[in-house]
DNA sequence: TCAAAAGTGTTCCACTTACACCCATGT
DNA sequence: ACATGGGTGTAAGTGGAACACTTTTGA
């Protein structure tokens, strides 16, 4: 366990994963309990450590996939934290991404261990080895994401109404919008690509379906 | 040497500092040249090891003192490489920060084996571990934070022109600015503060110098 | 016919951009 | 007097923010 050069640390290497998604429009976050010790009964962003010869971004992927199921979202590096933990002595380096999914695409890993479940960013539990810093990053980020990028996409499923999209960005903006000045942004972007399809849900008239024009990360 | 857990790598942190500065009108970086191998005479940024019980922040900022003898500078995490290096097999993992100094407050160090000095960013030699990448990264971040943050006060000392601070912005940026345009700008974001001093620089009128009302990061 | 959500334009304001001349000084 | 950089204003265009009514459908 003790390090050979006692003057230079030789830290383990996590890569933890914030997952968002947007539910009953509530801006959620997976989070993992801890059922044994330490921090039993706290929550925590899932992660782990790195595997031979895997890259970051690799790592980041499969702990994706493993909670989840899902691939192919927006996935990327938020911040690197090295003093999540102050009770590990040499201090472990945390490199956290986050991911955008869709929740009714997602589903749940099922551990003896570890039960995962989605909480809301507004009422959030005790949280273990200050991952409020790491969400609160994180939550910025995203709101800055949603101004300049595509970002939502990986939030919707393929076809959604404006009205869907708006919800996603006012769940996660906290606040409302104009139905007006958004539909005329949203399209001006040229990001999404109208259909021919509606969506008839309840007696009221039927909203036109949209998609985006691209599944991949692009900016504004 | 050999880890324990054979299906988890323990990779080795590494954090990277890399310096930029303005000086004759030029972005430049500070770099250094390995004298012994592997790499030998390649060009790399500047970086080491992790000390005990050392956060990453504070190990940024011991690097930029060991190299330039400066602190209290503009000093942030820029984003984590896993794979600047792809003969190291089990990967080590690069932490780099980027910093803005004045080069009229630094001092660079002198070494036996790593020789500092500054490349223009538009001719950078061959460099070492695919820093090229990393610095792209780094311009990327520079010329945005220039946009919406009080940053450009860390390359300049203490009083300078309304001249000096666009000769900055257009040496990063690569392209002129209009004068009266970028006063007003600047000048209305009230990152300024006047003095009554003035700068008698040659035969023509003298310029009246400014200070940044804060020398600590703001956004605009 | 009513309830419910979909869909649609205009005005105002703030900010960005383009652009050219006079000013203060040293030689 | 002249060369050199310092310093200033205005008009046009663009993008964001505020704001309310009509349309289509199912019950």
């Amino acid at each position: 366990m003790a390090s050979r050069t006692p003057s230079v640390a030789r830290p383990v290497v996590a890569v933890l994963v914030a997952i968002f998604t947007v539910v009953e429009d509530e801006f959620r976050v997976l989070l993992i309990q801890r059922s044994a010790a330490p921090d039993l009964g706290k929550w925590a962003i899932p992660g782990g450590g790195l595997q031979q010869d895997e890259s970051l971004d690799s790592a980041a992927v499969r702990k994706l996939e493993e909670e989840t199921g899902v691939t192919d979202v927006f996935l990327e590096q938020l911040y690197t934290f090295g003093d999540l933990d102050d009770h590990t002595a040499g201090g472990s380096v945390a490199v956290v991404y986050f991911a955008l999914v869709d929740h009714t695409r997602v589903r749940l890993a099922e551990r003896p261990e570890w039960q995962p479940d989605w909480f809301p960013m507004a009422e959030l539990p005790v949280l273990a080895l200050r991952n409020e810093r790491v969400l609160e990053v994180a939550r910025q980020r995203i709101t800055n994401k949603l101004e300049y990028t595509n970002a939502a996409y990986s939030l919707l499923p393929q076809f959604f109404t404006l009205t869907d999209l708006q919800g996603v960005y006012e769940s996660i903006l906290g606040r409302r919008l104009d139905k007006r000045n958004f539909r005329r942004r949203m399209l001006a972007a040229e990001l999404l690509l109208g259909t021919n399809r509606t969506a008839k849900t309840g007696r009221h008239r039927p909203a036109r379906l949209y998609r985006f024009a691209s599944r991949r990360p692009v900016e504004f």
